[in-house]
DNA sequence: ATGGCCGGGAACCCCGGA
């Protein structure tokens, strides 16, 4: 089984880079962040007709999750119950006996901003949902955008970023806080090459120079950890034309 | 370098992203 995560900045723009990344990729499970899509406009003619199944939860300009699957997609969950959000970040299903977790976790844009006291509530919604997830699904995993890069070795230049917005201490806490419930950050369990990114700024050159941050992760319960075994980032579809600022990053299972 | 890039939507600038 494979799974994987991307930040699409926009499915109206990116659907070819899907379509195209899933034919070279074939992939069972893909969770797609920032489809900027309200349900009438996603693409589920495209998907089908490709042989995937999809589950999707949008709205206008902003946000929007979607997963795209080659085996049934079952028990539905859109947004977190315990957390009211006009925002649609949050996507959960069950795939062969896998819950799948696709969340886009607010940016926070800067440190004690209005949007940063939103990514921590999110956060703390977020972590106490979770809980329960694991808790009634082993099988569990819990992939997308994070906005937070969990070490400096995650940052091109750590130095550079402090107290910015996706490493500030608190951010990283509630990361942990996540991992404390027993997920693991699969990237991780391998060894990886040094300044592995999953975002570079379209400005200033940023992937050509390889500044980026490791902020879209694949966190899986300790069931789903045995099986893994492998992770890696594409960096492959951010070379191409129009490319989305995000890597997909890929998960494989026995 | 005080910044450069994108996408969306409403217009030909501004917001949000990270």
């Amino acid at each position: 089984m494979k799974l994987a995560t991307w930040n699409v900045n926009s499915l109206n723009v990116r659907l070819p880079h899907v379509m195209k990344w899933l034919e070279e990729n074939p992939t069972d499970v893909l969770c797609i962040q920032e489809t900027k899509l309200t349900d009438d406009k996603f693409p589920v003619t495209a998907l089908e007709t490709a042989g995937y199944q999809v589950a999707y939860t949008g709205q206008k300009t902003y946000n929007g999750v979607a997963i795209i699957s080659k085996l049934p997609i079952t028990d539905v969950v859109k947004n977190n119950p315990k957390f009211e959000d006009a925002q649609q970040r949050i996507l959960a299903a069950t795939i062969d006996g896998v819950r799948v977790v696709c969340a886009y976790v607010p940016n926070g844009q800067a440190v004690d901003s209005d949007k940063y006291q939103y990514k921590m509530a999110w956060l703390a919604a977020f972590h106490e949902w979770i809980s329960e997830e694991a808790a009634l699904h082993p099988q569990l995993a819990v992939v997308g955008d994070y906005n937070i890069a969990p070490e400096d070795r995650d940052v091109h230049d750590p130095a550079a970023w402090v107290g910015m917005v996706h490493v500030s201490p608190k951010e990283r806490e509630a990361l942990q806080r996540l991992l404390e419930i027993g997920l693991v950050d699969s990237f991780r369990l391998f060894e990886q090459p040094e300044k592995s990114y999953s975002w570079w700024d379209y400005r200033n050159l940023g992937f050509r120079l390889n500044k980026g941050l490791r902020i879209d992760h694949i966190l899986l319960s300790d069931a789903l950890r045995q099986r893994c075994t492998g992770c890696v980032i594409d960096r492959a579809p951010r070379k191409w034309e129009q490319p989305s600022d995000h890597a997909p990053v890929i998960a494989t299972f026995s």
